[in-house]
DNA sequence: TCAAAAGTGTTTGAATTACACCCATGT
DNA sequence: ACATGGGTGTAATTCAAACACTTTTGA
């Protein structure tokens, strides 16, 4: 009898920013599922599953990533296929070849988004004090959180975690948290109107405690050959 | 009865350099293989073909280019993985899910690697000059080309086209071959030499007409989070 | 009037480019 | 000697960082 093919699943890791346990500033979280069945039965996994006969991959990432969190994403990226055979570390299992996307989830009207209420086994946790995750996944964390930190050097993915208008301090905040360290204000608003990735709407924030900064909102992009096919645009 | 499960397959785009028909300059150019069934009968297409139930996906996708180009590459790394439901064209087909590589052969003491002898239904084609391509391998060899030549520009992949030892002439040629654009032979010098990505030998080629060249070897790199496992490092 | 963040200007040094020039070899 | 590419020097330019400074609001 032959060994049977391959699975095919599709997987994401998804982002969005909330204020940090320990700091309160601004920190990269990621949501987790609880596997409810073995292997790793009790460990922490990302959200994923099978893909359905009919279906894109993109859009099998959007669909688990709706049922298991209730989120839609603002981003939507393919990251990269794992597929070694000993992934599973169980040599008997059928051999599964994981398609995994990376997305970016906004804050809406400055709060990071919910999950599914009363859901235990869905949890937010910070990126950057992950638990110990099922089968590659923190291999697969850290590849992703590797490129988001360097797309967010030379791309407008920042933009995806915001809503559509926002102040630049707003935009520098997402940054600031991505990276892991301060920006420079000046220079930064330098930078960013120089890239011509944003555009005044003419409107001022009101209601802060010191002088109300000027509302911009995103100036659509440059396109990768791939962008109009299996992304997002940015 | 249920539709059946996609089908896993990995291609692999596979660039070298050879001199071009019509300028006789290095150019990029790529192997296709002629399909000898439907669909697509006679079409050129990406070598490739099934995943193994025990092999690892770039096991799999060199297992693939020897066994139909007889080559091996210098460099390896995952580009994509292609999944439209609509890519074969052809509804009642069963679906394919396309994992694919890009990969580098250098060539051999100045001359670009053969081919199977003989064997006419493998054959290299200049990349900037391809004939219609089977499913939507154009839009994949495009997607690949981006990517060589984005990463020429910030990575040491160049070493990949040229054997161990060259002079930097050699390698500012690669440079200029896969970018389409002449470099300054001077600022190419140091640029090289600020990566510090090649060390001399301290020998120099000789028989040449002028002066005779140094020669380098290159010094292994910087690795991205991934490189370990799935690639081989530049 | 003071604090605090918005926003502007200026200086500095690093990196990129253009190009003049000298060097070493075969013919 | 001279043609040819190898290799070096240098000035001009662009770009990013550092930081002093002015502006506008709420309290």
């Amino acid at each position: 009898m032959p060994a049977p093919a391959p699975v095919l699943a599709v997987s994401t890791v998804i982002f969005s920013l909330r204020p940090s346990d320990t700091t309160g500033r601004m920190a990269l979280h990621i949501p987790l599922v609880r596997r409810i069945r073995e292997p790793f039965q009790g460990s922490w996994a990302l959200p994923g599953g099978p893909l359905e006969c009919d279906e894109d991959l993109s859009d099998a990432a959007r669909r688990h990533l709706l049922d298991t969190t209730a989120l839609s994403p603002t981003y939507l990226e393919q990251l990269y296929a794992f597929g070694a055979p000993s992934r599973s570390s169980d040599p008997a299992a059928v051999r599964v070849v994981s398609i995994v996307y990376w997305a970016l989830v906004a804050q809406v009207s400055g709060h990071a988004p919910a999950l599914v209420d009363g859901d235990p086994n869905v949890c937010w946790f910070d990126a950057d004090d992950l638990p110990d995750l099922a089968f590659d996944h923190r291999t697969i964390v850290d590849y992703a959180l590797w490129r988001l930190r360097t797309k967010m050097e030379y791309s407008r993915i920042a933009h995806a975690f915001i809503g559509d208008v926002f102040t630049l301090a707003q935009l520098r905040e997402v940054h600031e948290a991505v990276l892991g360290r301060d920006l420079d204000p000046a220079n930064f608003r330098r930078m960013i109107e120089a890239s011509d990735s944003v555009v005044p709407t003419g409107e001022v924030l009101t209601g802060t405690k010191h002088r109300p900064p000027k509302l911009y909102r995103y100036s659509p992009p440059e396109r990768s050959p791939l962008s109009e096919n299996n992304e997002i645009p940015v």
